[in-house]
DNA sequence: GAGGGTTTTGCCAACGTTGTATAGTGCTCA
DNA sequence: TGAGCACTATACAACGTTGGCAAAACCCTC
């Protein structure tokens, strides 16, 4: 037996069509009397509305996308998760998409869902940036992550940069003065890397220290296995750091292990901060020095913002948008014993 | 400008609204001219199927749900990474729900999802056991997590009990002999911490040690900071441990953590198994001891099955299956120093 | 070149919902 | 008491797609 429509539930209630729709969308004018006839007929029979007709007639799904690098990333899962929690408030459903940092499912992505099914897109682009990006139906789209092009999205980002340099500056502010970096990357369109690199190279300028290319270590993703890799060849590189910038929490979670694995004490002889406070900084032995954004304060900036260009309000319209979030740095054992 | 339909293409291509679609369907029976003729103006207007027109005829949607409890634990956030892939691979999209472990919004999700929208359901259920499971529609749906009830849905897991016993005898081989466990919960629903529980009492029964409920810490979730707390209770306790099964990896970091800003030397004073091999345990310090589901192949079961019971074919009625997935020891550093 | 079968295409209806236009109801106020 | 008005409910069309069916075009054989 198929799922009871707005037909079956206006037959039982004794009213036409269009005022169980009028019910269930919460229309003004109806009548006590009629309004608690018909939502007794809908929970009788167990309505519940065909999101694709209304879809199809509303051009609204109600279904929202994120699209992320890979949710095995405890800081893009954190975010994703804040992200639906957000949307629910608006009840809206969020599509969780993951782009493997692969351009062509970044470009596949915003081509190809943006057309239909999806009201709005948040995106945490990662192989893609500059024009690619604008390519692909009007779908409102809310980039996280600074702004590195022109195209017609809003963004959500912290100041990486400076965040990046706050980083450096505790270090130096410990009496480190081989500081090195782990998380460089050469590909032009990694601007997370480049923003954080920028940073630390701005602070070790702003005190005075020598850039080093030897303590700046490339990686390829930024995970564990690459930190603990990178972590291995600064030491085995003649001159070896007393402290070590990640450019983000997994990264310095395997340059630790690796440490403390070769015996190097964490902080005693080298101290490492990182980037992103994820839970595991929390519990790990040391505790993790790092930069916490305010993932909380990103996740409901991006969803009121698409809400906004969603919205018939005024501000539907209008120049794109980047919103910056506060960020902190947290001291924790790594850096200060 | 609205996204061009068949219409437009029909009309591009000087063919019927049908041909079109017949195209799109790979249909058999359309002359290559045609067919070519008709690609092409697909390809120059960018076409994209209306998926919401498409649902509400042919009742498919190509989404399916995958509902976890919550993303931030990596264990779920790595299977659910999987699931996507494996779903890609058919061209499914999933749409990832995070229940929080809330029994109502699990039940929500339950009656109202599979109503529409959805062609099938992979559920991860947390606070939802028995009967409130088989309410709601006949979209098809499988679980993750061993069978405890008797409803009309698909299972895949591994042997919990058997997992826990596992974990439990290779601590009394290292001649451990006050074998604390941390995890257990008293709701009815709490079925993996059930199951986990009856294996570590099943592993001291065989071996003839003692069950100590004293040696038993309780937890609200599965968290770093409840193994954390946990392990402090425990050490509190008149009688202390020399090993700890821990129900899952995050509740054995958390009490990593205690254990060493406490002097407890992991593993020579303490030794400590987890559970679920999440990537923090093979970087963390020490290394964690862990039971290793495989994952990769209980999202490929998972998917599989639900694509028989979407399928026309003759396996898409019948009894629901259990099915078991292998799982291993992976002994590191927090067992054996 | 006509008859029969096969391939290919076109028309119509329907999926379940909502927007627009409109009819009906009951009230207030002159 | 009737005109005017606000409120309430209804009828109908349309969203873009696909399945069923019929018509048209084609190919072959005799």
């Amino acid at each position: 037996m198929p799922p009871p429509g707005l037909k079956d539930v206006a037959a039982r209630a004794g009213v036409s069509i269009k005022t169980v729709s009028n019910v269930v969308n919460g229309y003004v004018h109806v009548a006590a009397r009629t309004r608690a006839r018909v939502q007794e007929a809908i929970d009788a029979l167990g309505y519940v509305p065909n999101v694709a007709a209304r879809q199809l007639r509303s051009k609204r799904s109600g279904v929202i996308a994120l699209a992320v690098p890979e949710l095995q990333s405890p800081y893009f899962a954190e975010v994703a998760g804040l992200i639906v929690q957000a949307a629910e408030r608006r009840s809206w459903t969020v599509l969780i998409d993951q782009t493997d940092g692969h351009a062509e499912r970044e470009r596949n992505l915003v081509a190809g869902l943006r057309r239909h099914a999806i009201d709005g897109l948040i995106f945490s682009p990662l192989a893609l940036a500059g024009e690619d990006l604008a390519r692909g139906g009007d779908t409102p789209m809310v980039l996280l992550g600074e702004r590195v092009w022109h195209g017609p999205a809003d963004h959500v980002a912290i100041d990486n940069t400076a965040a990046a340099a706050e980083a450096t500056r505790h270090l130096y502010g410990l009496g480190r003065r081989g500081i090195a970096a782990i998380g460089a990357q050469d590909q032009p369109s990694a601007v997370t890397a480049h923003q954080r690199l920028a940073g630390y190279r701005a602070a070790l300028a702003e005190t005075g220290l020598p850039f080093d290319p030897r303590l700046v270590a490339r990686v390829d993703r930024f995970h564990r296995a690459d930190g603990a890799a990178a972590m291995a060849a600064l030491l085995d590189r003649p001159r070896r750091p007393d402290a070590v910038f990640c450019f983000n929490d997994l990264l310095a979670l395997g340059a630790i292990r690796t440490l403390l694995s070769r015996g190097v004490r964490v902080p005693q002889d080298v101290a490492v901060a990182g980037f992103d406070d994820i839970e595991d900084g929390r519990f790990s032995t040391p505790t993790l020095t790092t930069v916490a954004p305010d993932t909380a304060r990103i996740a409901q900036l991006a969803v009121d913002l698409l809400a906004e260009r969603l919205g018939d309000g005024p501000a539907a319209a209008g120049p794109p948008r980047e919103l910056r979030v506060d960020h902190r740095l947290v001291v924790r054992e790594s850096t200060v014993g």
